[in-house]
RNA sequence: GCCGAUGUAGCUCAGCUGGUAGAGCAGCUGAUUUGUAAUCAGCCGGUCGGCGGUUCGAGUCCGUUCAUCGGCUCCA
């Protein structure tokens, strides 16, 4: 007789062992259609189980994210049926669901899959869909599930399966399809109306590159068409705002296969609208107490020996530069803590003089492997708004809590509301991995847990994600379609200071290692710049757009008209263009307005009578007329608004 | 680095099964002198990513290399 609670409270009690969507049916059919699977006490369970204790359920349809991943789940098993019955003897590894669908790692043996292929598998889903096959869930013993899937030849099955303890394996069945798995999944495939696989791509086994590449498609399915429609529409928006193609469009940047993969250069727009970038944080720095320094771009190898990079990471980099002097070696700097340490040692430290902070927009080269490099967001140059600060241990919270401030500060002031703040601290059963002493790492982690508390910050928190060196916060941001990005950085850093032997003198006349915090609030300036176009969609904030007005002339005979608007305006110190060309007025405007060109200043015979511009402003359209006085005051109220 | 795909004018793209390159936009020139998202005409522009091969003949087929894209892995 199980009582059933529901997440409103109320309690129904039922004379047999009941499933999810039997509770369903007893509340309206509705529900009952629409249910995917349900979380009885907290686990997520399919709707077809049996539930045969007392339990607080809730029922979850699309709505709910678990819902959807029940959804996705099941979806990857229904393409692993389609794919085992047009390519027999496929072997399979994992399908999970995803943030944006699922996918599965096959291994296709010597069959080379086309995207030809993708469309054969999504209309052979279709097609299975549509029979409405069940999910059934069978209890089995490890023996039979290993007999079974030797039976079948698929290694990767029985490797998952041998990791696995007897009496915890279930399969499940749906149409021909047996899988290991924990599940759960919908009640039946006719629920999965809308089908895309998306892509192909190769994938290691359990993704460890030394081990077999597999086949992985991903796919996206939807309960109704028109989801799948409105998904296709937010991808393609979503492309629309890949930084990549607005760099280009908008001349911030631009790569050469000449000057090499990897790394960008700033095109006048771009160093321009960077300077800016840069000079807003300066002037926060100087605020808080922050000391320029500038160091070369390249070291001694010496001095990566002594930080440990050289040993970590120097396989995997540049070669060394070799000099006529034999042995003598350099690197490109992979990062500017070293140099900053030697600044450090210049003089000996008082306790008085903590904190030293050090701040440098500092180029650093890294050799990202050659896959991996991405537009502005990875990269082999790249600058970052690097600063150290060196304080004693009790300091260390506080100079936290400070750097935290102007983190926060750039976020807000660019509009990067949804952000998420994580805090990485060490694996406790990995320390091996870990450089630095136990009493370090947990004096370091519990500086940035209380620091962020006392913030009030909403924090998540990972295990195992810090830095070798020291525990870390990292800022992601979303973007305007929710793609998330790692921006800011503040690290604590117990190693450094031990391997330049790094010193200060206390009030007791004894000698003190001072702690070090690494930070960088934008990151770099090329990601930074990067995820403000993707987030902007190239819609800039009006202090940072390249070109913040254009004047329109309506004819030739108002140029000299429009040259004197120019003047003013830019003696205003707001950037103005002028179109001169001889077009209509129609075309200069569309050109603007694909130009994301803020302010568009019209000027014709009227305007040119009363000293007057007609504004219009990108994508709004007409304000009106303006003298060239208020106009000013109008962009300046705003640079204000942007800047508070 | 690995798997897969792609690479044609500054940009976006066409070019069927091999017969020696094409459009729109941009640019230039000229005409037009224009009132809130494209005025018209002419012209310029490509050793079809590089190298090698097959062929009477290659943008089209093969090999190799470079770069880009989607993933995997990594990220001081």
């Amino acid at each position: 007789m199980p009582k059933i609670t529901l997440p409103d409270g109320s309690v129904r009690e039922y004379e047999n062992a009941v499933t999810g969507l039997d509770i369903a049916m007893s509340i309206s059919e509705g529900l009952a259609r629409n249910v995917l699977s349900v979380e009885v006490d907290g686990e997520v369970w399919d709707a077809f189980r049996p539930i045969e204790k007392d339990a607080g359920i809730k029922l979850l349809t699309w709505d709910d994210e678990k819902g959807k991943a029940t959804f996705w789940h099941s979806s990857a098993h229904l393409m692993a049926e389609a794919v085992e019955q047009l390519f027999p003897g496929v072997k399979f590894g994992i399908g999970p669901d995803i943030e944006n669908g699922f996918y599965y790692d096959m291994d296709f043996g010597e069959i080379n899959l086309t995207e030809a292929d993708l469309e054969k598998i999504e209309k052979k889903m279709k097609e299975l869909a549509s029979q409405k096959q069940t999910f059934m869930r069978e209890d089995i013993s490890k023996k039979d599930a290993l007999a079974y899937f030797e039976n079948k030849n698929d290694q990767y099955k029985l490797e998952l399966i041998s990791e696995l303890e007897d009496g915890e394996i279930t399969l499940y069945k749906s149409g021909s399809f047996t899988d290991l798995c924990r599940g759960p999944h919908v009640p039946d495939t006719s629920k999965i109306k809308a089908i895309k696989l998306t892509s192909i791509a190769g994938a290691y086994w359990r993704g460890d590159e030394t081990r077999q590449m597999m086949t992985r498609i991903y796919g996206i399915t939807f309960p109704k068409a028109k989801m799948l429609e409105e998904y296709l529409v937010k991808l393609e928006e979503a492309k629309k705002r890949d930084h990549r193609k607005l760099g280009k469009e908008l001349e911030i940047f631009m790569f050469s296969q000449r000057v090499g993969q990897g790394l960008p250069m700033w095109l006048p727009r771009g160093a321009e609208m960077r300077e800016r970038l840069e000079n807003f944080l300066k002037k926060i720095q100087r605020q808080y107490g922050y000391k320029p320094v500038i160091t070369p771009h390249i070291g001694n190898k010496d001095l990566y020996v002594t930080s440990g990079h050289y040993e970590k990471y120097g396989q995997d980099s540049f070669r060394p530069i070799s000099t006529p002097v034999e042995g003598e070696e350099f690197l490109m700097k992979p990062m500017n803590c070293p140099h900053h340490c030697e600044m450090y040692k210049f003089k000996p430290r008082s306790y008085r003089d903590l904190p030293v902070r050090y701040a440098e927009f500092g180029t650093v080269y890294r050799y990202e492997q050659s896959g991996e490099l991405h537009g502005l967001t990875r990269v082999r140059g790249f600058t970052q708004d690097d600063a150290h600060i060196f304080c004693r241990p009790d300091q260390l919270e506080e100079e936290f809590i400070k750097v935290i401030e102007i983190v926060l500060k750039i976020f807000k002031t660019l509009g990067f509301q949804d952000y998420t703040a994580q805090i990485s601290l060490r694996d406790p059963n990995n320390k091996e991995k870990y450089i630095g002493s136990d009493d370090n790492w947990e004096k370091s982690e519990s500086a940035i847990i209380n620091a962020t508390e006392k913030m009030g910050m909403d924090t998540i928190t990972e295990i195992g994600e810090a830095a070798f060196y020291g525990p870390k916060l990292d800022f992601m941001v979303r973007d305007a379609l929710g793609r998330k990005w790692q921006l800011g950085t503040i690290q604590v850093d117990y190693n450094l200071p031990e391997r330049f032997d790094l010193e200060y003198v206390g009030a007791d006349n004894e000698r003190y290692r001072p702690v070090m915090i690494h930070r960088a609030p934008f990151g770099s300036m090329e990601r930074f710049v990067a995820v403000l176009l993707e987030h902007s969609g190239g819609k800039l904030p009006l202090w940072l757009v390249p070109d913040q007005a254009i004047v329109l002339p309506i004819s030739e005979k108002y140029e000299n008209y429009a040259k004197n608007v120019v003047d003013l305006l830019q003696n205003s110190d707001i950037r103005t263009l002028v179109d001169n060309r001889a077009e209509k007025i129609g075309k200069k405007i569309r050109d603007a307005e694909l130009s994301k060109v803020p302010f568009m200043l019209i000027v014709g015979e009227k305007e040119e009578a009363e000293g007057l511009v007609s504004v219009r402003r990108h994508g709004e359209g007409d304000l009106g007329q303006f003298t060239i006085e208020s106009f000013v005051e109008v962009v300046n109220t705003r640079l204000e608004e942007e800047l508070s």
